[in-house]
DNA sequence: TGCCGTGACTGTACGGTGTAAAGTTTCAGC
DNA sequence: GCTGAAACTTTACACCGTACAGTCACGGCA
């Protein structure tokens, strides 16, 4: 009585690529919380201690992960036209990472990057020194828009809503346990803003985004002028 | 026989209060996964599910101490001076996000939110517009320098160095695996400008809260004109 | 042909997690 | 002193990461 009751021989080995993309797929569909060593295992027809023949544990897995995240991102185009360049690739990357929302808090706190990651960063200080930017402008550069870009896929990563009527809904549940007109402001906010028909979120990315850009130009272009008269 | 060995019978009850100040201290010494249920009772000298009589479950437990870290922030003044309440506001959040970097990933997050979260976001759009915002341009403003402040947090948070000492080591370990000059851009910026003494990261905060604030202050002003010639 | 080492995987176990459900203690008010 | 509710404990379950030992297939070699 052998236990190979099903597939006798023909089982497709492991890999690190294909427990990597099985692990991307199961943190897409149903979160980081979801991506266990167990259901992972089970995704691929096999014990989770399996695993450990491939990854050191689990944290290598997710460093592979978030390596293939990082490898998703458009590379920064090389010339004089940074603002374009960062302007596409910002866009890229927000948009990886509404894809990946689990991988938010993690992208930037790999002790092991890969090398997407270290290729990346990489091709961003490149981009931007190209563009004729010396170091320290690069860098206030780079912390500027990676900062804001992170920080909108985090601020909008669990908002619950996706329509304005979502929007309504939820934001009367937040308010339902508090007395009317404690936040009449925040009351304001959402009947005359929130809830008007077109309103969406999202848009205020690019709205950002460009604010950012142009404030890089102001400071690039006139770097001995102090901001604050 | 009784099991009362130690403190007979003047134990402290439980409070709402004390549960969530522990919860905080907890989390601010050890991070997110060092407070779980049973750590927390064994600080209370209490079983884990008598915290459950006071909370219906951890996730409640989280909302209070968010809501606490909100309390923490300082109120942006009301007045004409927007730039000046919003620049104080703004670093009074970085610093309270770097004293609980738990809660980074939290506090945008949570579907009941508390009064402390209620009340900052009504008093920030009480800010913006009684400094004559209208309700979009509020809308912008705040989305934009929350979106940085948070980012900043975040891609601040796990920054594994403090010193450039440690930056040195670190990037060290990082590029070791890779052959050397695979990263160009990557290595002249760690030696010519993070490794330069004096170099701190957390510099560029206010390098780019002054920027976006002047960016805001220009379309604020210039509402019409389009920021892209 | 037989053996054996190694690569790849499984089985079992341990200490940890959140929490459901039921049991126990403590104490205020009658 | 009795009663009932408040406050807390006990036990249990399903899940988690992973240490450690065992098992199986197979390629190279005698």
């Amino acid at each position: 009585m052998t236990t190979r009751t099903t597939q006798p021989a023909i089982r497709v080995p492991l890999s690190r690529e294909l427990i990597l993309q099985t692990a991307l797929r199961l943190a897409d569909q149903g979160g980081l919380e979801s991506l266990s060593m167990r259901k992972l295992g089970q995704e691929l027809g096999v014990e989770a201690m399996a695993l450990y023949y491939h990854f050191a544990n689990k944290d290598k897995v997710l460093d592979g992960i978030v390596d293939l995240v990082f490898g998703e991102i458009e590379t920064p185009s090389v010339g004089p036209d940074w603002r374009t360049a960062m302007r596409r690739r910002g866009i890229s990357l927000r948009d990886v990472l509404l894809r990946h929302r689990w991988a938010i808090g993690l992208m930037e706190s790999r002790l092991n990057p890969g090398p997407a990651n270290l290729g990346h960063h990489d091709a961003m200080i490149g981009s931007l020194r190209s563009a004729g930017f010396d170091m320290a402008m690069a860098a206030h550069a780079y912390s500027l828009l990676d900062s804001y870009i992170y920080g909108f896929a985090l601020t909008k990563m669990n908002l619950p809503f996706e329509t304005t009527t979502d929007i309504a809904a939820m934001a009367e549940t937040m308010l339902e346990p508090f007395p009317p007109g404690e936040y009449p402001n925040l009351s304001a906010f959402i009947t005359e803003h929130a809830m008007k028909p077109g309103y969406d979120y999202a848009d205020e990315f690019e709205i950002g985004l460009d604010v950012i850009l142009e404030g890089i130009e102001r400071i690039e272009t006139q770097p001995q002028e102090p901001p604050r008269p």
